[in-house]
RNA sequence: GCCGCUGUGAUGGAAUUGGUAGACAUGAGGGAUUCAAAAUCCCUUGCAGCAAUGCGUGUCGGUUCGAGUCCGACCAGCGGUACCA
C-alpha cells in the first residue's frame, strides 16, 4: 500500500476496472429489486458546470447507495441537445448548431467520466439525434389522430427589424436583443397540446406523490390553480353577448364596469371610430407578454364608449379596454367590482369610476373604508336588493341558481392552467411533423416517412431560421392527396424532448417502437428523480402530462413519471467587481482576487491578483457568466481529483439548500481524505488483525465498536430516508476522529478498529467511490462494494445515560443515571445535585417534567 | 404583482417528533516538529465578564414548564411566472 493518498493514480484505475467489468450496465431482471436513479440530463452547453456536478453526485450517491443495498440500480445519462444556446453559439463561432453540439457533448461525456459516476452508457441518448426524435414526431401524429392536438392563433415577441420571433429572454426592456427594435406582439398560427383535458388528474394525483418536497407539490397545485365559479354573460346591445368568469358571483351586484382586453373584437370595432382608443391599442402591442412584466406595469385603460346589459339587474355598465387583460386567457374580458377586488379598486379610483359596496363585514365592528382600499374578505351582502343578509355560500348559491333561471350564466370549474403551445419558429429543435395541403389542411406525417429530417449542414446567419428559406425542405407533397404541398417549418418546444427521455432510456434498444413496453414498466416509474428547484413547474408538469398521454397510448401501465423528488440548491461563489471610468461594473474571477482579512478572519478588502486594483465584493450568487464568478470543475479534478470534489459538493450543504463554493473547504475535504488513508495505512503497517470477538473486548474496544455502529445506522438513515449527506459525512468524519483516539492496541482491540475502519470506508464509499475501492482492497482483500454494513443491535447497548437538569428551563447540572432507571429514580438524583439545590434556594417548587434519557425541568416560582 | 423557499458563531453548516443551541468542518489565535518553510500533530475559539453568571438562532409579538422548531405580523434575499433550460 502506498503511503501517500494520490487521486491522480487510483481514480483512472478504479474507473477503468468499472468500465471493463461493465459494472453499471444493467438489465431487466425480475428476481431483483429494481431502482431506477435519474439526474436530470445536461443541456450540452460546452463544459460542465459546478451545477452539473452537484446533480450528478447526488445521484450517484444514491444510486451507489442502492446497488450496495441489493437492488437492480438504472442510473442513464443523455442529452438535452437541442434549444437556443446552440443558435447563438452558431451566430457567435460561425459553426452549424449541430457541430457546435456534439462536439460539446464529446467533452462532457468525457468530463463526466473523470467524475466517476455509474451510468450505463450503453443507454445514452440525443435528443437532437434522429433516431430520438423520430418517435416524439411519431406521438405527435397518433396525438393529432387522437384530437389532444389542435392548432390556433397566439402571440409572440416579434422583432420587426430582423423578422423574427424572440423569447422572453431575448426582450431586454421592450427591444430585441440584437436589432434593438422594440418589440411587438404578433399572433401567429401555433400548434397546443390539450393539458388542459387532464388538470383534474394532474392535480388529483399530486396527492399520491409523496415522496414530492411539499412545495413543489404546493407550487403545481397553485399553477394547475382549479377555481370553482360562474360564468356569466353581459348582454352587448346589437352585438350578442360578453362572457366572463368569477370566482365571486357574490358581489356581482356590485359590478360598476367590464373590461376588455385591448385585442379584443369590441376594443378593435370600437378603435375604428377612435383614433385616440386606436392609439392606445397599439400602445399596447409593444409590451411584453410575460406575466411578471404585466403583472408589474402600469395598469391603464380606456372607455370604449359602449355599455353592456348587466344579467340580473339590467342596468348598463360600460365597457373599458385595460393592458392587463389578456386576450390568450378565458374569454378576454372580466367583470369589475371595485369595492371587492383591489385590482378593480386602483383603476376605478384612477378612472373615476363608481365604487358600489355590497359586501359588508361578518363582524359588525370590523371597519370597511372603501376610500383606502377594497375590501376583499368574504362578508354578508348589502345593497345586494334580494340577496341582501346572505354569507358567501348561501349568495354563491343564490345568484349562480338565478342566473342559471334566466339563461345568463351558470356554475362552472375554470382553472388557471393554459394549454401547452409546442410551436416554436426556431431552427435547433425537432421539426414538427405535418405537411400544408391546400386541399386537405394540415396533415400528419405518416409513419413510415418518418421522421422528418432536421437538415445539420445549414448556414446559420440569426436572421430566422434556415429551415423556413430552404426550399429542399419545405417543398414536399400531400400524404393524402398527393398534391404538392409545403412542410410545417417550425420546430417543437424543447420541453416536447424533456417529457419523455425517462421512458426511452427504460426502452433503449428497441428500435422499431417508441418504447418497447415488458423493458418500460419494469424499469418505470422512476424511483429517484433529481434536479434543479428551477424545474418545479414547467418540466415536471409537462412531463407529467406526458406520461398520462403515454399510459392512455398503451405504452407505460404507471400513472405517474417519478415516484421520489429531490430538488437541489444552486451553486453559488463569491462575485466581485470594480467599476470602470464609465460606472460600469467589471466582474472579476473569484481565481483572481485575493482576500485580505483582519486578525480575526474577517474579509476586510479584497484586490486583483496581478493589479493590485481594488474590488468590492458582491456577496454570494449563482455561478454564471454574468457575473464571472464561476469556479471550473475541471480545474478542480484536476487539481484534487474527483473524489475530493465529490466529498466536498455532499458535504458543503444539505442537498436542497444552496451550496457556497469554498476553496479552503474543498482543501479540508482533500485533507480528510488523506487522513483517513494514512489512518488505513498505519493500522495496516502494524501486522495482521485477527477475527473480531464481541464478546471478549475491552470496555474502550467496546465503547469504540458501539460508535462504529451507531454511525452505520445514523449513515444509513441520513443517506436513505433523509437524503442529508452533509450529516452522514460528519458522521462518519466522528467515527474517524475517535479511530484516531484509541488506544487499546492489544489484538482484540485491533480488531475493534479494523471493523471501525471497513465500516467508515464503506459508509464513504457511495460518495468517494475511488478511494473507497482502494481502501476497501487494502483492509478486506476485496472491493466490498455490493455491500452495505448493517448494524449490530447488541452493540448499541449501554448501561447508563447522561441527562440534562434543568430549572425553569436553563441547563444548572447534567446526571448519569442508568438507562433503565425510572422517574423516581431520576429526579432523586437531579434534585440532590448542588447546583440544582442553589437556584431552587428560597422558591418553591411547582412542577417537576422528566423525559426519560433526555431531561429534567424542574419548575420553581 | 402572484406562487414557492430561505434567514443560526468570523464562515459553511448541525440540532430528525417542541426538550442540552453551535455536531462536523473552514478560518483565526497559541504551541510542538523543522536550519527554515510547506505539510503534519496538539490546544483554544458564540458574545460580554476574572468568575459566578447574563445574553444569544433576521425583526416585533404570541402559545408553552420549555420555541431555531408552532402561531400572527413584518423585513431582507433567492427560485418560478408559461418562448432560457
Amino acid at each position: 500500500m502506498n503511503e501517500q493518498y494520490q487521486p491522480r493514480d487510483i481514480e483512472p484505475k478504479a474507473q477503468h476496472k468499472w468500465e471493463e467489468t461493465g459494472a453499471f450496465k444493467v438489465e431487466e431482471n425480475t428476481d431483483k429489486e429494481k431502482f431506477y436513479c435519474l439526474s436530470m440530463f445536461p443541456y450540452p452547453s460546452g463544459r460542465l458546470h459546478m451545477g452539473h456536478v452537484r446533480n450528478y453526485t447526488i445521484g450517484d450517491v444514491i444510486s451507489r447507495y442502492q446497488r450496495m443495498k441489493g437492488k437492480n440500480v438504472l442510473q442513464p445519462m443523455g442529452w438535452d441537445a437541442f434549444g437556443l444556446p446552440a443558435e447563438n453559439a452558431a451566430i457567435k463561432n460561425n459553426v452549424p448548431p449541430a457541430n457546435w453540439t456534439y462536439s460539446n457533448i464529446d467533452y462532457m461525456r468525457n468530463q463526466l467520466k473523470q467524475m466517476g459516476f455509474g451510468y450505463d452508457w450503453s443507454r445514452e441518448l440525443a435528443t437532437c439525434h434522429p433516431e430520438y426524435y423520430r418517435w416524439e414526431q411519431w406521438f405527435f401524429t397518433r396525438l393529432m389522430e387522437k384530437g389532444v392536438v389542435y392548432k390556433k392563433e397566439a402571440e409572440v415577441n416579434w422583432d420587426p427589424v430582423d423578422q423574427t420571433v424572440l423569447a422572453n429572454e431575448q426582450v431586454i426592456d421592450g427591444r430585441g436583443w440584437r436589432s434593438g427594435a422594440l418589440v411587438e406582439r404578433k399572433k401567429i398560427p401555433q400548434w397546443f397540446l390539450k393539458i388542459t383535458d387532464y388538470a383534474d388528474q394532474l392535480l388529483e394525483d399530486l396527492d399520491k406523490l409523496d415522496h414530492w418536497p411539499e412545495q413543489v407539490r404546493t407550487m403545481q397545485r397553485n399553477w394547475i390553480g382549479r377555481s370553482q365559479g360562474v360564468e356569466l354573460s353581459f348582454e352587448v346591445p346589437g352585438r350578442g353577448s360578453l362572457e366572463v368568469f368569477t370566482t365571486r358571483p357574490d358581489t356581482l351586484m356590485g359590478v360598476t364596469y367590464v373590461a376588455v382586453a385591448a385585442q379584443h373584437p369590441l376594443a378593435l370595432e370600437a378603435a375604428q371610430s377612435n383614433p385616440e382608443l386606436a392609439a392606445f391599442i397599439e400602445e399596447c402591442r409593444h409590451q411584453k407578454v410575460a406575466e411578471a412584466d404585466m403583472a408589474l406595469m402600469e395598469k391603464r385603460g380606456m372607455p370604449l364608449g359602449i355599455e353592456v346589459v348587466h344579467p340580473l339587474t339590467g342596468e348598463k355598465v360600460p365597457v373599458w379596454t385595460a393592458n392587463f387583460v389578456l386576450m390568450d386567457y378565458g374569454s378576454g374580458a372580466v367583470m369589475a367590482v371595485p369595492a371587492h377586488d383591489q385590482r378593480d379598486w386602483e383603476f376605478a379610483t384612477k378612472y373615476g369610476l363608481p365604487i358600489k359596496q355590497v359586501v359588508a363585514p361578518i363582524q359588525k365592528d370590523q371597519e370597511v373604508d372603501l376610500s383606502k382600499e377594497a375590501f376583499t374578505e368574504k362578508g354578508v351582502l348589502v345593497n345586494s336588493g334580494d340577496f341582501d343578509d346572505l354569507e358567501f355560500e348561501m349568495a354563491f348559491k343564490a345568484i349562480s341558481t338565478e342566473l342559471s333561471s334566466k339563461n345568463k350564466g351558470k356554475v362552472s370549474i375554470h382553472f388557471r392552467l393554459r394549454d401547452w403551445g409546442v410551436s416554436r419558429q426556431r431552427y435547433w429543435g425537432a421539426p414538427i411533423p405535418v405537411v400544408n395541403c391546400n386541399n386537405c389542411g394540415a396533415v400528419p406525417v405518416p409513419e413510415e416517412q418518418l421522421p422528418v429530417l432536421l437538415p445539420e449542414d445549414v448556414s446559420f446567419d440569426g436572421v430566422g431560421s434556415p429551415i423556413k428559406k430552404m426550399e429542399s425542405f419545405i417543398n414536399t407533397t400531400c400524404p393524402k392527396c398527393g398534391a404538392a404541398a409545403e412542410r410545417e417549418t417550425d420546430t417543437f418546444d424543447t420541453f416536447m424532448e424533456s417529457s419523455w427521455y425517462f421512458a426511452r432510456y427504460a426502452s433503449r434498444f428497441s428500435s422499431d417502437k417508441m418504447l418497447d413496453s415488458q423493458a418500460a414498466n419494469y424499469w418505470l416509474p422512476v424511483d429517484q428523480y433529481i434536479g434543479g428547484i428551477e424545474h418545479a413547474i414547467l418540466h415536471l408538469l409537462y412531463s407529467r402530462f406526458y406520461h398520462k398521454l403515454l399510459r392512455d397510448e398503451g405504452l407505460v401501465n404507471s400513472d405517474e413519471p417519478f415516484t421520489g423528488l429531490l430538488c437541489q440548491g444552486m451553486v453559488l461563489a463569491d462575485s466581485y467587481y470594480y467599476e470602470d471610468e464609465k460606472g460600469g461594473k467589471v466582474w472579476v474571477s473569484p481565481v483572481d482576487v485575493k482576500v485580505e482579512t483582519d486578525d480575526k478572519g474577517r474579509v476586510t478588502s479584497a484586490r486583483h491578483c496581478e493589479t493590485g486594483q481594488p474590488l468590492c465584493h458582491d456577496g454570494m450568487s449563482k455561478m454564471s457568466k454574468s457575473k464571472n464568478n464561476g469556479i471550473d470543475p475541471q480545474v478542480m479534478i484536476d487539481r484534487y481529483g474527483a473524489d475530493t470534489v465529490r466529498l466536498f459538493m455532499m458535504f458543503a450543504a444539505p442537498p436542497e439548500q444552496s451550496l457556497e463554493w469554498s476553496d479552503s473547504a474543498v482543501e479540508g475535504a482533500n485533507r480528510f481524505l488523506r487522513r483517513l488513508w494514512k489512518q488505513v495505512y498505519e493500522h495496516l503497517a502494524i501486522g495482521p488483525v485477527e477475527t473480531l470477538d464481541a464478546d471478549s473486548l475491552s470496555d474502550k474496544a467496546k465503547a469504540l465498536r458501539r460508535k462504529t455502529h451507531e454511525t452505520i445506522q445514523k449513515v444509513s438513515d441520513d443517506i436513505d430516508r433523509r437524503q442529508t449527506f452533509n450529516t452522514a459525512i460528519a458522521a462518519v468524519m466522528e467515527l474517524s476522529n475517535t479511530i484516531g483516539r484509541a488506544t487499546d492496541y492489544s489484538p482484540q482491540g485491533r480488531a475493534a478498529i479494523q471493523e471501525a475502519l471497513v465500516a467508515a470506508v464503506q459508509l464513504l464509499s457511495p460518495i468517494v467511490p475511488h478511494v473507497a475501492d482502494s481502501l476497501l482492497i487494502e483492509l478486506t482483500g476485496s472491493a466490498q462494494s455490493d455491500n452495505w454494513p448493517g448494524v449490530d443491535e447488541k452493540a448499541l447497548e449501554r448501561s447508563s445515560v447522561e441527562m440534562v437538569v434543568q430549572v425553569n428551563g436553563k441547563l444548572r447540572a447534567r446526571i448519569n443515571v442508568a438507562a433503565d432507571a425510572d422517574e423516581d429514580v431520576i429526579l432523586h438524583s437531579a434534585l440532590a445535585e448542588s447546583n440544582v439545590q442553589k437556584h431552587m434556594e428560597g422558591k418553591t417548587l411547582r412542577k417537576k417534567i422528566v423525559i426519560p434519557g433526555k431531561l429534567v425541568n424542574i419548575v420553581v416560582g
